[in-house]
DNA sequence: CATATTTATGCTCTAATTGAGTATAAATAT
DNA sequence: ATATTTATACTCAATTAGAGCATAAATATG
């Protein structure tokens, strides 16, 4: 172990909140704002995209990884995070603008972080965005996304074709099979990586061209790459989130980080649709979440609703101590 | 970003081999200790205890880091890993001894790799090791083992009592139960990291000692602390292995990296056993695995069993390709 | 050889959970 | 007043989980 093999930390945080059933993260709009970058993306080595709060870990002060990410996300956005996880490090060669520009290797350490839109006033030069503004096929509360048939499957599909190897294409066959299967039933909602591997490898993700791969094209127009390109790897690290949230709300109850102190049956359940970004069966859902002892009534009705008011509950901190507890089982609809 | 930020990252791998129902990890055995000799090894700061198969990050020479360990294991071990994913990154100041000789600060990716033993002929400076060895109190199968009520308990008891703080007592107290619950429906066999991260902070680790922590007593006596150590932060790593191992065995089809070609189904469940620690009902695992679509019947017979002889079976390997296959679900015994 | 022991395998029974509805209640909108 | 919307209670069938009983097919033992 000596100089050469020095590389820097840069930590990345996904910070979600869910407002009104849009699932959000923050995240720094547009062309990066420092000269480096900016020279790399006028020599046309980088795009525009969004960047995920991130920041140099300093060894030299802080004492843990997540401590210097706690940090970092302070300083920068002014605001102190409650739930953080450590999702995955990235250190691919050439996903990093500054290492292009010849500095030094970027290991970019992901971290999920769950909080309140408005518990958190945030600078300007950083805004809540949707998830599925930088992964539309994502989303399917409102039925299959027509994009996944009308773009993706096309595109993949000459994607298989092209390598001479049968046995490649064998493989590219059943990666996206897995990954966007013809058949609704077969979807898996924790594959968000997966699937967006998938797309950056076939080079349907802008941020493969930038990397170096060939723009493509449908029936001979040039079309854009689906969902909002990010900087570096940060959309990697978005899937990863989105993945690892998806899968955690159904064993641990890490939904109640997201909610206000108190809420109705019907809001944490818009909560959950948002993030697993499909419809739940109502009444299921009510079963579940009453028999599991996370929540209790408030006594509280929600007043100005359309229908029926609803009952407000509140989370049951005491489950975290008394128990590791399970998450919101599901059961969907639609 | 600059150069007081650099670091060096260690590439650790937990490679898992199950043999016999004797769950496995490949490691450099370290200095033989006994307990006299831990402490005066703790104040100084030299190595005490066994080691992962670990190697720095070359960023010059390894595209991603996966592939840095990859290359690290097979150049310093001698085999090519199969299956392999990414763990968790540490990062804490002060858990690596050239980092306390004024080195540079030493971050560690630890990896999980799922091998068979007879597959790997290892170089003399490694050994097969019991993964219980490091963490006896992982192993229920022969029931709860007698140490957590004769030595842990009692000395987290006094952990617990010794801040003057209430509210600090009551949260370390809230902790012991989540990881040492009094009765064995309680225990939670997936925590490992939690359980080990809770007697390291309260002293009852080696490496505690070694990174500063005082030594304990129990009635009077100086008592080894439980566990054979590992050196800088590898037991942390080794602890998020096992704990990741006994989660993902439970939804996806993991388990048979770890398998010959052809078992049986007893086999198939001691190997399950060894990682959870825990004994499971024999007729619902033949039952799950047998209706999973997991495996065929090959036709063989096991020969040369007490008796009588089982039918051999195999993994369909074809699932991994047809669809995202669960895992070995399992209900319990004992 | 007869019988105990060991392991494999098939089957049953009950309780709990899941998935999909139907039905009714309590509010607002027209 | 009536339609619409949302909340909430309840039902029913299918599946799964947890536990155990029973029988089969081998070896070990006297």
């Amino acid at each position: 172990m000596n100089d050469t093999n020095s590389v820097v930390i840069d930590l990345g945080a996904v910070i979600v909140a869910v407002t009104d059933g849009r699932p959000l993260t923050l995240a720094r709009q547009g062309p990066a704002i420092d000269a480096a970058e900016a020279r790399s993306i006028a020599r046309g080595f980088d795009i525009a995209g969004d960047a995920l709060p991130s920041g140099a870990f300093d060894p030299t002060r802080h004492r843990t990884l997540e401590l210097g990410l706690r940090e970092t996300v302070s300083r920068r956005i002014g605001v102190n995070l409650g739930y953080v996880e450590q999702l995955y490090t990235f250190g691919d060669r050439g996903r990093h603008p500054r290492e292009r520009e010849g500095g030094p290797r970027v290991i970019s350490v992901g971290y999920l972080a769950l909080t309140r839109e408005t518990q958190m006033p945030v600078p300007e030069s950083t805004a809540w965005r949707q998830w599925y503004d930088y992964f539309p096929w994502e989303d399917w509360r409102e039925g299959r996304p027509p994009m996944i048939d009308r773009l993706i499957l096309p595109l993949l599909k000459e994607w298989i074709a092209a390598p001479k190897s049968p046995a490649e294409r064998a493989r590219r066959q059943d990666r996206a099979t897995i990954c966007f299967p013809e058949d609704n039933g077969g979807w898996d909602e924790e594959i968000v990586l997966e699937r967006f591997e998938l797309l950056y490898e076939a080079g349907l993700a802008a941020e493969a061209q930038r990397d170096g791969a060939a723009t493509f094209a449908l029936d001979g127009q040039a079309v854009p790459p689906p969902g909002t390109p990010m900087m570096s790897d940060h959309r990697r690290i978005l899937a990863t989130a989105m993945g690892r949230l998806r899968a955690k709300l159904k064993y641990r109850p890490v939904v109640f980080e997201l909610m206000p102190e108190s809420f109705t049956l019907l809001q944490l359940q818009r909560t959950v649709e948002a993030i697993l970004g499909s419809n739940l069966h109502k009444q299921n859902f009510r079963r579940l979440v009453e028999n599991s002892g996370l929540v209790e009534s408030t006594g509280e009705i929600e007043p100005q609703t359309r229908g029926r008011p609803a009952a407000k509950f509140r989370f049951r901190r005491e489950v975290l101590r008394e128990r590791l507890a399970a998450g919101v089982r599901i059961s969907g609809s639609r």
